[in-house]
DNA sequence: GACAACGTGCGACATTGTCGCACGCCCGGC
DNA sequence: GCCGGGCGTGCGACAATGTCGCACGTTGTC
């Protein structure tokens, strides 16, 4: 095992563990190394753009260029205050409810939601997880995602409705065919009635780290032979374009 | 600038920026390495969980590590199955009660306990919440906590003896002698006729991820000077060591 | 205003990572 | 089915690399 990379990993744990920047002595001192050391490696961290260091305080946080990566080290906070503003222009536009959504270890965690604007009586959904494969989001999520692997392999695929998607076989060709047209829909497969649809956010070098679709009952989703709208397909994905813009663009 | 580091940070964006997953070869031919080299770059990015090796395939991708950044480094459950063993150990050689600890926003949070060997009636500890400052597992978690600085700021140190150390200067003088010396002890700092001498447990990189140590009457851990035992340091420290080798070594 | 503590830089040492080579294994082909 | 190429992996020796101790200049604090 190479001794820097590890001590590196280990920094970079502490710089995103701590609420607020660190010094280097707090750093050194955590890991038990010489300033000089922890110096040195934090120099190079800086220098490949993994940690920043503020010019006035002399401290260390974490950098861009870490958060362009991983992508979920893109901070669920960030991801939803940039997407804020699209997300309420969608649901102005469309008329429907919006969330905001990103992958977690048990599924679909929402981290935004707008109401339908015409509509009063609706539960909010945020922090609510959700089943990412009987979700358009979630099925979004899992087209994208490299670990989606895993979790169709494993199988376990609850049906919610007599449409949800049970089979890995049957899930993997809907994965295939978001990924072709970028962009995902579920109809009745989680709730009776209602139906969803959704596109990825992304960021540098096309990682997704987020989904948005709009969610609401079957017949204000789709037309009559049960086909996701155009319209709102394309509102939804010149919405997730414009939010991938977003993000992808302003370096901090 | 640290070569290995800026090599681990090219094999991240590479991985980054392609979809599909990476062989060997092609990150090596890409950056110009060796095989090896590429290897053991990639070898050491996966222990620290910052890439993953898919099995079948043999080709790395980004990792969950990267994503988790803002999360907890080790789960406590995992933690305590390895360092079970050991602490057994310890007990059985030191002849006292041995615990372990992880730091929780309210103080340490007590996840294993081995009885005194000679002793039945003692109560069991497990889950119990015991204060940061006045004992021998808080001080040592403290000295290596970047957010200690807080909790020594914010005042608020409880005094529970007449030895219990309550001002942040005595306190940060104790951490600073726990840092120089790699272990820390606490006599009836917090119930009389009591001591205790714990010592760090690290993961790879030199993280601490709890603290493990003894227990028990004044005059079992200490010499009549009240200094603890040196034999005593000394198998706290070497099993803290051990584990630490333990939670280094296999995957993580 | 003086002290302490921090971030930073430099140099020598030896520890550490690198590199070349070789082993097994899986896959593809004549 | 047998053989060949290519790949991932492990080992060892070398020396290049990272580490550590010390000292400077500066900042922030009492």
């Amino acid at each position: 095992m190479i001794q820097s990379i590890e001590r590196s990993s280990a920094v970079l744990r502490l710089l995103a563990a701590g609420p607020d920047r660190l010094r280097v002595k707090e750093i050194a001192d955590a890991l038990g190394l010489p300033k000089s050391t922890a110096h040195g490696i934090l120099r190079t961290l800086e220098h490949v753009g993994f940690v920043e260091q503020d010019p006035r305080t002399t401290r260390y946080r974490l950098g861009r260029g870490l958060l362009d990566l991983g992508g979920a080290g893109m901070d669920v906070n960030e991801l939803r205050s940039r997407a804020l503003d699209w997300a309420d222009a969608l649901a102005a536009r469309s008329v429907e409810a919006v969330r905001i959504g990103v992958l977690d270890p048990s599924g679909v965690r929402v981290i935004h939601h707008v109401f339908r604007p015409d509509d009063t009586t609706q539960a909010m959904d945020v922090g609510l997880v959700i089943p990412a494969h009987a979700t358009s989001m979630g099925k979004v999520l899992l087209a994208y995602d490299v670990l989606a692997a895993d979790a169709v392999g494993r199988g376990g695929l609850d049906a919610y409705t007599r449409k949800t998607v049970t089979t890995p076989r049957e899930l993997a060709r809907d994965l295939a065919e978001i990924r072709a047209q970028g962009w995902g829909c579920a109809v009745e497969e989680w709730e009776p009635g209602r139906a969803g649809i959704a596109a990825p956010m992304r960021i540098y070098g096309g990682l997704v780290v987020g989904a948005i679709g709009v969610y609401g009952p079957v017949e204000r989703i789709c037309d009559s032979r049960l086909r996701p709208r155009t319209a709102l397909v394309e509102q939804v994905c010149a919405t997730a374009r414009a939010v991938s813009r977003d993000l992808t663009g302003p370096r901090s």
